[in-house]
DNA sequence: AAAAAAATTTAGACTTGTCTAAATTTGTTA
DNA sequence: TAACAAATTTAGACAAGTCTAAATTTTTTT
């Protein structure tokens, strides 16, 4: 049975060690806790004693199995929260993270696996990243980013890598969502800006913004 | 804002100061938390500095307005996760209550009142106890014990004095939930047993029993 | 490869909420 | 009302999680 802080970690060194490879370094796990590389030093101690990570001093960590495993529980019940949040309780995609943060540390497998059933069994949360089954296993898409996608084929738009609310809300405001249909039609070679098909209107944007869309060729 | 620990404090001060009249002793406090005497007064002084209650040495606290509210807050919240539970996650009445405890840390105005348009504005929890509105104001019954209605006269089952999983179970194979039209049709003057029409059935239940049934006349 | 910079760890302190054991106050009984 | 019992508070300790400042290790640069 995890404190809430063992399973912040956790999930922080989930995320971290998905997007780098190799052990996971103090000072990446401190920026995205939010707190001082001392305390993770710390933290990092506690949760090898624990066998949840592997621990080398001034080495960094990586996930034991169990600690995948809490990794993964804590994160099924985030995007499960976040799918009934937006399905149930009109809450917008941008603001669902904050209270989920709250709601996936809830103890109750039952309430778990009721919400999933609830929800019918959804495979994807509102940020288009996979939802891990009961046996914690998730479906990936294979998916790309939109800076990838060659000019004129046509993809679906499937998440998003940047889930801050600023970056939300500018997709809401150009009408791109989870599922959208977007074709690159002109790549701009002065400033690596995209004329786009986005649904049913075309429309210019940025290459930073590009490579934060996630596409399903 | 409160930390989990004050909210319990304070939830518990209401409860108690509900049952009883004048200042809540410490005793009833460490009690109901499970928590040490000495505990429950370095709280007491913690709360009386957020102006929470008001603490006299060696003589109880009792809520300030502000306590109250906070307090009712909570249990707005403790109550509609209990409904949310039982009416569309499939939890007995007497398996609500541990999640919901967690349910009600739960920080988010948006997230409670969502959940009370979604269950479209329940005035009652699944164990017959009202919930309190956006402002707070509750409906009560006007209840009795079941030992205080009379022979013959019609009554239904609105709540029930005591939560416990033991109880509520054993209502359950009696037949017995909220909404259920209950009648005294004898009581047994050698041991204050009761026989009773229990919606369709006639049974015989136990004083104890019928001192722990709240029924509307 | 030595020096400088960056990352990490250690040591010691602080906060919150808890405890035990002892001291104090209140109440109850003879 | 004096003595005892019960309730309450105080004093000092502890665990979890955090911090700052200093020490150490690793990495990078020159």
């Amino acid at each position: 049975m995890q404190t809430l802080s063992t399973e912040d970690y956790l999930k922080a060194i989930y995320h971290v060690s998905q997007s780098s490879s190799g052990a996971v370094a103090t000072t990446s796990i401190a920026k995205q806790i939010g707190a001082k590389p001392s305390s993770v030093t710390d933290m990092f101690k506690k949760l090898s004693d624990q066998n949840l990570v592997k621990y080398q001093k001034y080495q960094g960590v990586s996930l034991t199995n169990e600690g995948v495993k809490t990794a993964l529980r804590i994160i099924r019940k985030h995007r499960l929260w976040e799918s009934f949040l937006v399905s149930h309780l009109n809450f917008n995609w941008d603001e669902v993270h904050q209270v989920a943060e709250q709601l996936e540390h809830i103890q109750s497998e039952k309430l778990t696996n009721e919400l999933e059933r609830f929800l019918d069994y959804p495979t994807h949360d509102p940020h288009g990243d996979p939802i891990p089954n009961r046996a914690l296993f998730m479906k990936t898409y294979n998916k790309i980013l939109l800076t990838e996608l060659p000019v004129n084929k046509e993809g679906v738009c499937v998440g998003v890598k940047d889930n801050s609310s600023n970056f939300l809300r500018y997709l809401d405001r150009r009408q791109i969502g989870i599922g959208t249909p977007l074709q690159v039609l002109h790549r701009e070679d002065f400033d690596d800006s995209l004329h786009i098909q986005a649904g049913k209107s075309t429309l210019m944007i940025t290459k930073k913004t590009a490579e934060n869309i996630y596409v399903k060729p």
